[in-house]
DNA sequence: TTGTATGCGTTATCAG
DNA sequence: CTGATAACGCATACAA
């Protein structure tokens, strides 16, 4: 009826032994006779009998929850991540508790508070992007709390970092352009303070720099919010405003690359046989669009598991965290579709 | 250094004051001179207390902690709505613990379990395609858990249901196809167990009636997956296999009509001149493809957002459930893009 | 094989 | 104004 959920003393009261004894029971004891067991799992049966889990994370100091803290839900990539955490921590015996940032410093910091007051066993983190002191994660650190983080990944000591190559991922995107014939390589790039746009950057310079092709910093341009509209702005301001005329656009992640694609038919331009165009990401929309647009896949799902798996084995003692190879980087892949493939050079 | 959290107890001996004084002191309890209040707080700074909110909920049996099972994160709706969801739950204060159940009922059923042992406070669900039978919700129901349904809604008594309106969504989508010109509208229809697929479904019914146009059982084709896959190769088929030519299609979701899209240029035929298409939900590609993708946007922040307020009024007792006007409908738009837009008839 | 006592961190109740 | 005690549900060291 009412709430009032059924607890080991209603067992031991309808039975009239103790309640350690249902406890011990319960848990298959040795030492426990079989006929006890068998009548405490029988009336445990009956009440509905229900572990409280609140009492054991109390008494163990454990709570099996980890907090996820992630700069927003709606994010093809981060959702994919989170589905991947969820999976792991579900199959583990693990809760997972939520909370987004909407990028907010201040935001990052008041979950965190809550979600040690609610003694999570460890946390998964990509940090929001008006993050650049990290005193508060090295902090945490250093008394010990496990925090795995994964794709926007802090350089403080002791931090556990899993992420994709953003490196290589974007070499290979730009040396797939090269190959395709495309000489003047724009690069959309992504905020400035995130060292995924680092790293994608780099490796589109040292792309162009090992092929020969020296670089230009008006080919770099920063798209510090990475819509579309944005995109799309910045691109069209290129061709009017600059003296640079790229015939390929390297961006910084999907949106970005949408709205170069935009801004491109609309200046009549041919896309792939006039400019071409790879992204980053690869949303679900890359394959559906016209054309269907080239991007460097990132393993979403599996980056949430493997910091998810990470993250438990130590809360578990199953792994001594200084003995972890670091960082954990997972491979990107680039998957070639129309937007950069032109039919004859 | 180590995870010793400081509790109550620690500033209670540095003050050489009962745990008790220390405890009403924190919270401003009337009856406690102002220096001693001083000087717990003062303390608590110093060692950094941090309330235990596991043991706060042993207590009050309220863990202000809210659960949340959905199908699928990795979806753009649902994932709007996680997204509402947190941003209420967090400015009323509750974490949220978060399951996905994959379309699978026993992990449905599990989840539950999982969140009751954890004395969640109460449930946000959306079902999942499995689910056809909702027993295991009505005994929740009747043993008085707060519950609020989102989108997937069940026709069970006391359930209180957040939902988009469906049949005006769709109404106005057919609406909108027939007044473009459109006369043989087909529509790829969602899973039959889904009140949300019936729903739209009876909106096109409706529609074609009441502009005097018959209604061709050929002409509907479920989907049940969902996939733009799934619904390129139905659409071929219908073209092929099948006596009927539709001139438009009606989607129950985005992905079906990107594919049908997909299909019908591969088939050679000219979107929107030839055939009308519109979708269901206003993914964000929607802007992005070519032709962009008239839809019907669906408020998933404010559904969201919506059941979390409605769910934490229950809770907190602010409302009684007997009370609420019943099912709460949030009004879709219709957006209107280049795939369903005719210059000339 | 089972029972008793204690404690996890907090607060409500009752005394003083 | 403050302290002692019990209780939330459970697990375990120690006794029997």
């Amino acid at each position: 009826m009412k709430i009032g959920q059924a607890t080991i003393k209603d067992i031991a009261r309808e039975l009239n032994v103790s309640s350690s004894t249902v406890s011990r029971a319960l848990k298959d004891y040795p030492g426990i006779s079989d006929e006890t067991k068998r009548k405490v799992k029988e009336v445990a049966e009956k009440l509905n009998y229900r572990p409280n889990a609140i009492a054991l994370s109390l008494r163990k100091s454990r709570s099996f929850t980890i907090g996820v803290i992630i700069p927003e839900v709606v994010h093809f990539f981060f959702s994919t991540v989170i589905s991947g955490i969820e999976e792991v921590a579900y199959s583990r015996g693990y809760n997972v508790i939520l909370t987004q940032t909407n990028e907010k410093l201040t935001r990052e910091k008041s979950s965190i508070e809550t979600m040690l007051s609610n003694q999570i066993d460890g946390f998964l983190v990509s940090y929001s992007k008006e993050t650049t002191d990290f005193e508060h994660f090295s902090k945490l650190l250093d008394q010990g709390y496990p925090i795995v983080f994964f794709d926007r990944v802090p350089d403080i000591p002791k931090a556990i970092n899993v992420m994709v190559d953003d490196y290589q991922g974007a070499y290979d995107a730009v040396t797939h352009l090269i190959q395709q014939g495309y000489q003047r390589i724009a690069h959309l790039a992504g905020p400035r303070n995130l060292t995924i746009s680092q790293e994608r950057e780099r490796g589109y310079r040292d792309a162009l720099t090992n092929h020969g092709i020296s670089i230009d910093p008006k080919m770099i341009v920063e798209c510090p919010i990475g819509t579309d509209d944005e995109s799309q702005k910045i691109t069209r301001e290129l061709y009017e405003k600059s003296s640079v005329k790229p015939d390929a656009f390297f961006a910084n992640n999907d949106m970005a690359a949408v709205g170069a694609m935009l801004a491109c038919k609309a200046l009549g331009m041919k896309v792939p046989e006039e400019v071409g165009i790879v992204g980053f990401s690869n949303w679900q929309f890359c394959s559906m669009i016209d054309p269907s647009l080239s991007s460097v896949a990132q393993p979403g799902f599996n980056m949430g598991a493997k910091a998810t798996e990470i993250l438990l084995d130590i809360i578990e003692k199953k792994v001594d965290p200084e003995k972890i190879n670091l960082p954990v980087t997972l491979d990107t892949e680039l998957l070639i579709r129309k937007s950069s493939v032109r039919s004859h050079s």
